[in-house]
DNA sequence: ATATGTGCAAACTCTTTGCATGGAG
DNA sequence: CTCCATGCAAAGAGTTTGCACATAT
């Protein structure tokens, strides 16, 4: 990780994620950041964005029907839920997986999708790639 | 859902997916498609993707990092699996979230998402909208 | 015969990149 | 003073749409 300038863009746009700890969207947190530095721009947001996200302070989210959010990286492991009503996105303690179909109590669940990443049995066995 | 012709384009389509069960691309399905009617443009694979999901037939799956897929929607409930060493999605018995973390035997699993989807405890008790 | 489906190209959204200028170190 | 970061605009991917023509029914 090469040194990172500290730019008022930069300090601006972890700002704002000092200021929210949902997830939030490129455009948001476009619009978000102008507040601190109004003449920010979009291309600065995707980079800064990056930028964060490889240095750890963030975490980059694409949910299936929402698009690509970023989260503080230091919350705990957790899972979302999207409500289709408000168009919000939640955050869910703990994580389903582990735990076993955990859902708030007062939630009803619709759908949900689970993506696991890996490596598949053919490719750990064998393949030196 | 209003009535569809059987155009050699949309039989086409439903070929391809009767000749593959894993989940495709829609560029993929493009490259497939052409192979029983040359002259299918991209535009039509879209549009008859729309339409095949819209009657049932297939379903779209959107997973991060991969993108957007179709298979078809006769199979059972299933999640999926996606080896970042061979770049393929493999399809997974049953549903995690029912059966408390399976992974099949010889998959190492690098990180999982998991996204719920319904309406939140607010929305859930007064709000007509 | 008639209206829906198709093919092409243009439009759109989201994201990335090239380049000249600005500012952190 | 030097180089990295920024802002703008253009370029890219992926997907959708307008329009004239083809074709299933």
């Amino acid at each position: 990780v090469p040194a990172q300038r500290n730019t008022r863009q930069r300090q601006a746009i972890r700002k704002v994620f000092e200021e929210t700890s949902r997830p939030l969207r490129p455009l948001e947190i476009l619009d978000l950041a102008q507040r601190h530095v109004n003449s920010i721009g979009l291309a600065t947001v995707y980079r800064c964005l990056k930028a964060l996200t490889d240095e750890g302070f963030l975490l980059s989210l694409t949910m299936p029907e929402v698009g690509t959010l970023y989260e503080r990286a230091d919350k705990k492991h957790h899972h979302h839920f999207y409500c289709r009503a408000c168009d919000q996105l939640f955050d869910l303690e703990g994580c389903t997986l582990e735990q076993g179909g955990f859902v708030p109590p007062g939630y009803a669940l619709d759908s949900h999708e689970i993506f696991l990443y890996g490596t598949c049995a053919t490719c750990s066995t064998g393949a030196t790639s």
